[in-house]
Formats: structure tokens, C-alpha cells, sequence
DNA sequence: TCGTTTTTATGAATCGTTTCAATCCAATTA
DNA sequence: TAATTGGATTGAAACGATTCATAAAAACGA
């Protein structure tokens, strides 16, 4: 059926070595050589066997990027990071989606490694990282992305989600608000546990407000709307003065309910802060007040740790780098004006 | 360095023809024998090699997906539905992305190709598709997503942007605007060249507007917030009364760049009409008029049609599917308050 | 001219899985 | 008991590119 190197051997009239050295390094074929063979190459339209060539190899030329949700901007622009430095390396990024479900990840935990991809950057769903580290000792590189393992066996290129929280609840405080919900899950997403970890630690130092936590299924903007009904069903006085929303997606939800409803205003009656910055935050009905993360230039280190680990695997020596976060204030956060004051 | 089946068989005690049948055809074993292999399976911790199986097989279990952008969200919602629909028939989807760019578009075709992947589903970004014919006929079977080959020599999944384009122009003059912006580009993409098309098609049958085109080079957010700075750049009165922007995140960014224009209101001053309708146009700063395409049911479709392809190769019936799009309005392009009229 | 080095080309062996014709063995039937 | 059946198992061949030891040819020096 498909053209193989056989052929292209036998049209050029060379031997079969010969076109693989054409394909692999041209210099140490004589000049008219190459010529005769590409051009058989394209009289056949010869494409060559990944597959024949990987298993000869033992390796691949491709990493897989393992994320909770493709249709968060925060992960998409972690992948064009990945993808820009990763072409640097002339490799290329398989992008997978495990829609923070564990058996979706394992699953494609199983497919990467069947595939022999030469490593693996994953936002893993929950803080057992066993099947990954099982993964890595079996022999694929691994690197943990926007999260850090907690026994450092692993790689991993992390925001101080921790600090992130803190920054998001200092701010709510100090702009007035006493009752503040921390609205994500599940908290088995370690990111999300951080960020209710800074919360916590924000709400302590102050003593100046008290924290409510609701704790989420997922973190889309369908969720949010959920969260923000919840919120208006209750009496005025039993509801926050403030969210802070465990991510973006989750905030935008929220927005999106409370804006029509008649009686609450944002930020006067309830202020809102997200979190990553994506890109639509900044456009959104009201401008959300966010924590911004460094997403591209996550995804950028994360493929340079990978590839020092890909050049060096015997060295057991594991890189745990943390970006710090930065708080954007918008309008959905702004002091309000002072009025009954309790 | 792995472990291979001949190792599993040795330490299960049987042949490499019984490890195989295990991994493919169980039923095919007696039980005990199952249990044997999966044993020897676990202890050693065996992974398929899957470029080996491919070679075998001359056929993968992946569909590649060559979109566009991956950050636009219209794609991503594709990707979703594309995934979903792989699953039923047991494959996967690899996300690629071209990034609007040609040599980028044949480069990842180029490693899709070696892949040996079993079809292709592909947003193409010109109309130039020899590189995919071509492909298609070494034996990769192709469907177009959101787009028709002129000559129908390839399957496609598309809307109808042609339609698009008039509704949202036919809705901005039916509400009264005279001088009407088209914002897109490259014209080089077929979709883009289609809803100017039925722009332009709404204008003639109304003869009641004039339209201006405003080409861009890409459809993002950034280009947005240009196209915007261009528009305030002209005297209040060389100004249009409303712009019609050729995808979503181009009107997310007009829209950042206007709404803080201090003499500048939407919709009054100007009017806005983006498309794609993906989720964030609904919570955008002024909730976003969009032109809706069934994005999970495209790429489910584009499924099915690469299935039907794939079981039957030799059948050279290419189909061709359009959907309708559906206007979605919303505060950005309400109808202005009558004040002067010409 | 002959021997030596350098350049170029060869083709069998290899990677790990699946396939399939052949074999084995136990159960069933005559 | 012998013949037949059919389920279970075997192991060599095949997939297609790359590698590498070896050979052939060309270039060079003396």
C-alpha cells in the first residue's frame, strides 16, 4: 500500500541505507546521490514511518501535554508556551485533556506512555501522584505544571498558589469586606486547596472578617452560575459581602448571574475576584479583579526542565520552580463607598 | 531498557503469540492463562509499545485535529465535541495548531502524515488545499471543519458564513445603521471571505448602508484592540456606526479599546456584531451580538464523516455538510435611541 | 606504481508487536 | 478403542526505518 524506503531505493537505483542516510544526515552522502533519491522521493511521494522509525529509535519526537480543561484560556496559553519552546527543540506538543476526571487521566496517562512520547508535562487532578511517578521510573520524563509534588519527587513548575490566595483576600479585606466566600473545588485539585490555604492564612493575620467555603464540583462558568444562585437564594442578610472564585471561568459564572439580578450590585453589594487573568477577564460585563499567573512562560520552563531531565536521565536531581503571582485590581473589586456602617 | 512481550512470556510461562491474544483477544484464551499473563503483566510493569503495534497494524488509533487557533475558544469547543464523538469509535484526537500560518499548516500535515494517523480533520487556512488532496490520496483520509472545498473533492463540515455575514449585517441595518464596518481578515481564509461576501450581499439588497472593509491579519484579541485604536484615531464624523468583526475575540478586543473611549457609547455610537458566539460573548463588558455556529456538533460531525471515510475508502463520495448559523442579539447592537436623523 | 587514507555505499540485523498456519491436547462421538 | 472435532497454544514471518560493520572506490602521498 504506502511507499517504504525499499522502493525509493530501487527507483533511485541506491540501496536501502543510503535513503536513510539521505533522509538523516545528507552530508554523508556524495551530492549528486542525495539529488537521485529525493528525487525518487517525490516521483513516489514517499512519507516516511513514524512508527518503523520511533521503534527503531526506542524514542519519539513528540511531548504530551496533559491538562484539566482545554477550554480554559489559562491551560491554552500554557500551551502555546510549551509548544513555542518545544519547537525550539524541534519537538512537537500532543495535547490531551483530562476534564479533571482521574480515569480520563490515567487513560491518557496509558496512551502517552503506550505512544513512548519522549515526556510529559501534567496538571494532574488530584495529589496522588502515583501512577505518574510509576510512569516516570518506568522511563518517560515527567514534569508536574502549575503544581508542585509534595515530596518532591517529581519536577514541577508552580505559581505560589498559596501567596495567590493570600493577595486575593488581603485585598478583599482591606477594601472593606467582612463576610468573603471562597467559592472552588474540588479540593482535591491541590492548586485549589492552596488557594483556600492563602485565604485562610489572609483571614487570621487581619482578624478583621470571617470566611465561608463553598466547595464546587468543578471550576466552569456553568458551575458558577450555580454558585451565584446559591448565593441569591438565600436572605440579603445571610449573604457575602465578597467572592473570591478559585478561578476565572468560575468568577465569569458568577458575574454572570448576580449582573441581572435585581437587587445586588457589583462590587458595592458583593465584590468579586478571580483567578489566572485570562485574557477575558479584562473584558468581562464588570472588569474582573484577578490574580494573573505567568501562563506562556509556565509552559515555556516547564518544556526546559523536561528536556534537562530528557538529557539527563540517570541524574535523579529534580527542579521545583515557582513563579510568583500578581494581583490586577479591576473594577469588580473596588472600594466601596462607605455607608451603614455595623 | 523496557520490557517487552517476550519478557512477559517468559515470565508467564507461555508463548508471545499467547501474551498478544491476552492484550487483543482474551476471549480467545482459556481464563487461567489471562490470569497468568496478567500477572506477569503487573509485576513487571509491561506497556504496550504502540509503534510497534502500528507498524503491525499500518493504522493508528488517533485522529489528528489541525485547527486554527488553539485560543480561540470556537475552536476549542470543536476540539470538545470532535473528542467526545473519537471516543464512541475508541480513538483519539491530537489537537495541532497552524496558527493561521501556511508553512506551520504543512509542516504539522507533514508530521501527521508519518504519524500514519487514522483521518484528519482539518480547519485549512487557505483555499489553496493541493497539500491536503494530495495527502488524502497517499491514503490519509481528510474531512475540512468549518469550511467547503470549492471543488467538493474533500468531505466538510461547515456553516454557512455566507448566511452569517448577511444576518448580522441585514440586523445592523434593519436597526438603523448607515455606515457599517467590516473587521476581518486575512481574506485568504474562505470563512472570513464568506461573511464579507454576505455583507456585502445585505448591503446591495437593502441600498440603504454603505460598507467599509477594514482587513486585518489575524482574528484575535490584540488585533481587536487595533482595529479600535484606528477607528478613534478618525474624526468623530468619518467614524461607522457600527462594525461587524469577523470572529468574537476581534470584537472583545474592539469593544476593551471603545468602552473606554471617553465620547464613544455602544451600541449608540457604535454598534457591535461579532461571531462565533462563544461563551464569553454573553458576559463580555456589553454583552456581545453575536452570529452562533454549532461548534461540538461541527467537529461530532466531522467525526462521523471521517468514519464513514475510513471504512470505506475506495468510495470516492465526498459529502459536504452545512449547517445554519443562528444571530444571537444581545445589548451591543440594540437599536439606538432615535435622536438626529440625516 | 604501490600503499594508505578518506569518502561513499552496501545490506543484513534489529526494534516489539501482531498474524496465521501448524500443532497439540482433551473432549466428544461412532 | 479409534476417529473426529474444536479450543488453546505455538513460533516464525512480517511491518519499515535505522544502524553499523564491511566493502568498494576514489584521492592522496611518496
Amino acid at each position: 500500500m504506502s511507499v517504504s524506503v525499499r522502493d525509493v531505493a530501487r527507483k533511485a537505483g541506491v540501496s536501502v541505507g543510503t535513503v536513510s542516510n539521505v533522509l538523516n544526515s545528507p552530508d554523508k552522502v556524495a551530492d549528486n546521490t542525495v539529488l537521485k533519491v529525493q528525487q525518487a522521493i517525490s516521483a513516489l511521494g514517499f512519507v516516511r514511518n513514524d512508527a518503523a522509525r520511533q521503534l527503531r529509535a526506542g524514542k519519539s519526537r513528540s511531548i504530551g501535554l496533559l491538562v484539566l480543561d482545554v477550554r480554559n484560556p489559562f491551560f491554552t496559553d500554557v500551551a502555546r508556551g510549551a509548544e513555542e519552546a518545544a519547537a525550539e527543540h524541534h519537538m512537537s506538543i500532543l495535547l490531551a485533556n483530562s476534564d479533571e476526571n482521574h480515569d480520563r487521566e490515567k487513560q491518557l496517562l496509558g496512551l502517552f506512555e503506550e505512544q513512548r512520547v519522549a515526556g510529559l508535562l501534567v496538571s494532574p487532578v488530584s495529589s496522588d501522584v502515583g501512577d505518574l511517578s510509576r510512569a516516570r521510573d518506568r522511563g518517560t520524563p515527567i514534569v508536574l505544571v502549575d503544581r508542585q509534588s509534595k515530596d518532591k519527587s517529581l519536577s514541577s513548575v508552580a505559581v505560589d498558589d498559596v501567596a495567590g490566595g493570600f493577595m486575593a483576600i488581603s485585598h478583599l479585606i482591606e477594601t472593606g469586606r467582612k463576610r468573603i466566600m471562597f467559592a472552588g473545588g474540588p479540593m482535591s485539585i491541590q492548586q485549589i486547596a492552596d488557594r483556600l490555604k492563602g485565604s485562610k492564612k489572609a483571614i487570621k493575620s487581619q482578624d478583621k472578617a470571617e470566611l465561608e467555603i463553598f466547595e464546587t464540583k468543578t471550576l466552569t462558568v456553568l458551575e458558577g452560575r450555580a454558585v451565584a444562585e446559591a448565593i441569591l437564594s438565600r436572605p440579603a442578610s445571610k449573604r457575602p459581602d465578597a467572592v473570591f472564585a478559585a478561578n476565572d471561568l468560575l468568577a465569569i459564572g458568577i458575574m454572570q448571574v448576580l449582573v441581572v439580578a435585581k437587587n445586588v450590585s457589583i462590587p458595592d453589594d458583593i465584590a468579586l475576584v478571580g483567578y489566572d487573568d485570562i485574557s477575558f477577564a479584562s473584558s468581562a460585563l464588570i472588569s474582573l479583579t484577578s490574580v494573573r499567573q505567568p501562563s506562556a512562560l509556565i509552559g515555556a520552563q516547564a518544556i526546559e526542565l523536561l528536556i534537562e531531565e530528557t538529557e539527563d536521565p540517570l541524574n535523579p536531581n529534580r527542579r521545583q520552580v515557582v513563579f510568583q503571582p500578581e494581583l490586577v485590581v479591576r473594577d469588580s473589586s473596588r472600594a466601596r463607598q462607605p455607608t451603614k456602617k455595623s
